[in-house]
Formats: C-alpha cells, structure tokens, sequence
DNA sequence: CTCATAATTTAGGTGAACCTCATTTCGGGA
DNA sequence: TCCCGAAATGAGGTTCACCTAAATTATGAG
C-alpha cells in the first residue's frame, strides 16, 4: 500500500516508469524494454516485470517481445508527472533563486511527493506559466501538452534567422555552458557559418552583446529551435 | 539503497520512527514500543524489528523490554526532520496561502523528499523565522532548539494574563475551530472564570474585537501558554 | 511471593521492487 | 531457409518494511 494518497498516486517507481515511458513514446514511437531499462538505469529483467505489473494495472499495453505503449490513463498520469516536474522547475527557480542546471534533481524527487494542490497553487503563483526554465512546454492541469515544432540548430538552414526555444535539463554542464554563452530560451540569433561534416555551427546574437560563438555539433544537435522571420522595420 | 542522497537521508520510514521517538522523548521520557506503534500506527512486532535496525545503525539505545533513546546522531537526524517539517509548513502558509490547518499533512510528505539546500532557502525567503504557524520553535540549521517554558490554558491561575504560544499542528478540525475562536498564537487574555472538576475556562481577549470565550478542559489542555505581565501604562 | 495481564519480542510470512544468471524469442545476413 | 546475436523474458534470490500468531518478559495486585 503507498504511503499517502495525495490525489491519484502511484508509487515511486511506477511514476519514474510512466514518466520514462511518456518521453521515448514522444521521441522515437514505441517505447523498448532496453531502452526504458537504460533510461532509468534499471536491470532489463527488473523492467519486464514492472511492465507485466503496470499493464495488468491498465496503465500500459504490453506486446510481448516487441513494446509497450501507454493507454489514455497511462498518458494522463505521466502527463501529470510533467507538469508536476515543470512546474517545479519553474517555481524553484523564478520563486526560490536556483540556477536552471540544478532545478532538475529537486523536482525529480519533489514532483512523486506534492500534492495537487501544491502544484496548482504554485502554478497560480507563478500565472500559470506555458514553459519551464529550460523552453519545455508545460502541460495543462487537465493533462493537455503543446507539440512544438522545433528543429535542432544542426538543421536551421545557413543564413537563417532563428530562435532557442528548447533545451534537455538533464545535463547540468551542459546547461552551465549553454547559458555561458549567453544562450537561453528565447535568445535569437543568425546561423552565420557552418563546417562540413558535421562540423561546427556559428551563429551571431541579434542582440548582439555577445561576440559570435562557434558551437559543436553534438551541443548543436541539443538546441531546439524555431526558425523565425527577420524582424521587418 | 535509498534512492536519492540529498543530504544526509534515511529512508522515509526511518525518517518517521525518529521524528515520533524525539516527540515522545520530548513529552514523556523514554519512548516505549508500543507507544511509537501507536503514534505511527504501526503493529508493535513491526517496530521491534525497526528499533533494532535502528539502534544497530546507531541512531538510538534500545534496552529490550525497557524503551528507547535518540543518541547524539539520532537525535540531530530527528531535529533536521522536526526544522524541515517546520519550515515548510511556515513556507506554505505564509508564501502559498495554505490554511494552518491544511499544511501538516503536505509538510509531512514534502519533509522526506526536499534537499537541504532547499528547506535553508526557504528559510531564508521567509526571514529565518523562529516560530512555524502553530507556534512550536524551528530547530536551528546546526540543530538546536528552544525549549519554551509553557503551561496549557488548563493550569494559567484565574486573572492572571497569559498569551496563547503553542498549538498541536496534528488536527484539522481543532485547529479550525482554535482560529473560529479568533485564538492564534500571539494573541494576549485574561483568564476570567474557571469551574471545578476539570470544567472549562472562561477567557477576555486583551484587545477586545471579540466576547469572551468558554473553553472545554479538553480543549484547554492543547493550548499551550504564557503567563505576561500586565502591559504597564 | 506468586501469578495474571499487559507489553514486548520472536518466528514466520507477504508484497514491492530490485538483482543475477539462464533461457527463449526475434530479426537479419549468409 | 537457417542460424546467430541481440533483446526480452523467466527463474530464483535479496532487502525493506510491514503483517499475524505465538512465545516471552515485566509488573503490580493480592
């Protein structure tokens, strides 16, 4: 029996599965016991069980041997696990002072312990933002989520003006260099350059008070972005 | 394993077995089994078995069929779990406009999951208060704690002035009906009237918005107070 | 001082969620 | 088509924290 029923909680362990389950789905179709396993750096076998039992409970469907898909109460729940995680994020950085790369592991272990009504009163505190710290949409109460279409900077065509819209959070270095560089969501800027074979990708800051930064192709292939018109006037 | 290190962390049951051994210690001497079962609402064969753990883990003395005591290491994790406790509940309150009756059952989960780190900036958002809603002292970072010298409203002398310092955060409906009342820790009267045999009280607010209160002797017993000297002049 | 009763502990068992090692299944290249 | 390696599952075991039922220990009344 779980600890305290505050709303409709699942355990620990079934949120981080469901949770897990949610972001393969949305990058890359059906969710593989490997890569649920790896994504939550659990045993293979451990996962086949949990998946047995998360389907019994109708949360998921399992097709032996092949994947695992999550049903409509399975995708409400771990829709209710991301907006408790972004909105979180949100909150512990606009409203208690934490850095955008070490939000990430607080709201991880917080978001299996409030309440509903915690989330939505700071959520109400913080005017029901759309977006976490890091451009990632935040889903509504009622479990609805915006599908941004973005493109990583790898793919925004040469001279192209565009916007960060969107970073991982999980990488805390990551993120420390990102904003190093003067690179935050809603920052726009000019692809300026690009190397060969996946070589680096320069860009230039339309508000230019920082210099044009050069910028990896691996770091690159993590900066979603949106391409926008230039500004006309 | 204990999932996540944020800090130095027990696993929540340990958490909540010393948090309950440091209340019965502070109000009763030695914390017997069956006591902690009690308040836990736990089966006493079950906290047999946890005690021992416990006192091999060096968190406490267990002398077998006599009781229990924190050692220095139990009773510091006891007191960080007491401040984390209280601090939430004095964030909720005062930065999420959470009831005082509402906030235990929230701050009671929240306490086993937020990082220290987290519950020193709240600390610090909220002015490093001293006292949480219901009036009980907030352990100090390095673990100390006031010990304030109080009597229930059951034993203040007739005409003497006291104020009302300390409520149990454990029972909603009390707590509601305590501030129905117009009674909250701070608030200054005199006691009027008493009738015998464990009969109520009858108290005159100092600043008089309201009339005066007949309070039962159960009631009374919870209130935790301090005799004042009579404002001079 | 003895003994009943209450408190405590021991014994044995459950379920959740993990592990390792062994086996089964799938899918693609020879 | 056959077969090999990777992926998935099965089998069996661990730890934590709980349970009930049965023994044990302490205590206070006579």
């Amino acid at each position: 029996m779980i600890a305290d029923t505050h709303g409709e909680a699942y355990s620990r362990s079934r949120e981080d599965y469901l949770k897990a389950i949610f972001w393969l789905e949305s990058s890359g179709g059906a969710a593989q016991t490997s890569a649920i396993a790896e994504l939550l750096d659990i045993a293979p076998p451990s996962v086949s069980g949990m998946v047995k039992r998360l389907s019994e409970s109708g949360l998921l469907e399992h097709v032996p041997y092949r994947g695992v898909q999550l049903t409509r109460t399975g995708r409400r729940a771990a829709l209710r696990m991301v907006r408790r995680h972004r909105i979180l994020e949100t909150y512990l950085t606009s409203k208690l002072g934490y850095d955008w790369d070490s939000v990430h592991d607080e709201a991880e272990r917080l978001e299996h312990a409030v309440s509903d009504e915690l989330i939505e009163r700071m959520a109400i505190a913080l005017g029901n933002p759309r977006y976490d710290p890091h451009g990632a949409p935040i889903p509504t109460a009622d479990g609805k989520i915006e599908k941004p279409d973005l493109m990583p900077l790898t793919e925004i065509p040469l001279a192209a003006t565009a916007e960060l819209r969107m970073v991982s959070d999980k990488n805390p270095e990551l993120l420390r260099y990102i904003a190093s560089l003067g690179l935050r969501p809603g920052v726009g800027f000019e692809v300026v350059a690009r190397q060969p074979f996946r070589g680096p990708v320069t860009i230039r800051f339309l508000d230019s008070h920082h210099a044009d930064q050069v910028i990896g192709n691996e770091l690159a292939e993590s900066l979603h972005c949106e391409v926008v018109e230039k500004e006309v006037g």
